[in-house]
DNA sequence: AGCGTGGGGAAACTAG
DNA sequence: GCTAGTTTCCCCACGC
């Protein structure tokens, strides 16, 4: 991340006075639901927590292969944390969990598993800027089985069946599909919300501010707590994606939000 | 042609 | 019982 410190601090107060007014009573359901069974899991399969997320931003345009992004993996200087601790991950959303909405949602999970090492062959940014991220299409049923597990699913998840929820995120906007292989992309607010909610211990949190939880209230997502723009008001996104006009459906994208067509 | 991937309809399932 | 959010199944299209 780059720093944002003093500029977050305030959206991170507004956020957190949020949850705490939303989701004042305790509970650690959430939680439990961000921690994998291991019991459950294949040994050559892994999906706890992550433990600290590194600051290496990719420059748009640094489109690779999805094979290999060391300089986009995550610092794992510090062990999975302890099950019995709150997770330092997330906060707002553990409170956010207590009332309400309480299921993990996949793109939550994807999120997580994208700051997680041990996944890092499974699914990593393509940019991590605009939200862009793609599966490896050698593990990427590594990570929709980690999904389904975590879920409890009576099934094995498949990429197929989980890319159909993703399919889904195109049509309320939290995440749209990329007209690339394997990619996808969050929608910025979201993504805001997720990187303040992904707080390292001793960390402030990123941009996800007033002009996102109150300016942009909106009825629709109100009661979520905060608003999600359809996609065709993706101003950063659209922006950086200029020189990749060939390769993004924008069309897709904005006949998606509320199905109409553009 | 085969395969991998993408798209979507529709019904079922589960938790809140 | 209702609803949201998937999950599951199925079929089809497209590109390599």
């Amino acid at each position: 991340m780059v720093s944002l410190d003093s500029d977050f601090q305030d959206a991170i107060d507004v956020i957190q006075r949020d949850a705490d007014h939303l989701y004042h009573d305790a509970g650690m359901k959430y939680y439990e639901t961000l921690e994998c069974q291991p019991s459950l899991g294949h040994p050559g399969i892994t999906c706890h927590p992550y433990t600290s997320l590194a600051t290496s931003p990719v420059t748009p345009g640094d489109w690779g292969e999805p094979t290999s992004w060391p300089h986009i993996v995550p610092d794992l200087s510090l062990p999975p944390s302890v099950h019995s601790e709150p997770s330092p991950f997330y906060p707002a959303m553990q409170r956010h969990a207590r009332k309400g909405r309480k299921k993990l949602r996949l793109f939550e999970y994807l999120h997580e598993a994208l700051h997680d090492t041990n996944m890092v062959d499974s699914i990593q940014w393509t940019d991590r800027g605009s939200g862009t991220f793609h599966f490896v299409s050698k593990n990427k049923e590594k990570l929709a089985e980690c999904w389904g597990r975590r879920k409890g699913n009576r099934k094995t998840m498949t990429y197929q069946k989980m890319a159909r929820a993703l399919r889904n995120y195109s049509r309320t906007g939290e995440i749209a599909k990329v007209r690339r292989k394997l990619t996808y992309q969050f929608n910025p607010v979201i993504l805001q919300r997720l990187s303040a909610n992904l707080v390292p211990p001793g960390h402030t949190a990123g941009h996800m501010g007033r002009e996102v939880l109150g300016h942009h209230q909106h009825p629709m997502t109100a009661e979520v707590g905060y608003y999600v723009p359809p996609v065709s008001e993706w101003p950063v996104w659209s922006g950086q994606y200029t020189t990749y006009q060939g390769e993004y459906d924008l069309a897709t994208v904005l006949t998606s939000v509320d199905g109409s067509k553009v």
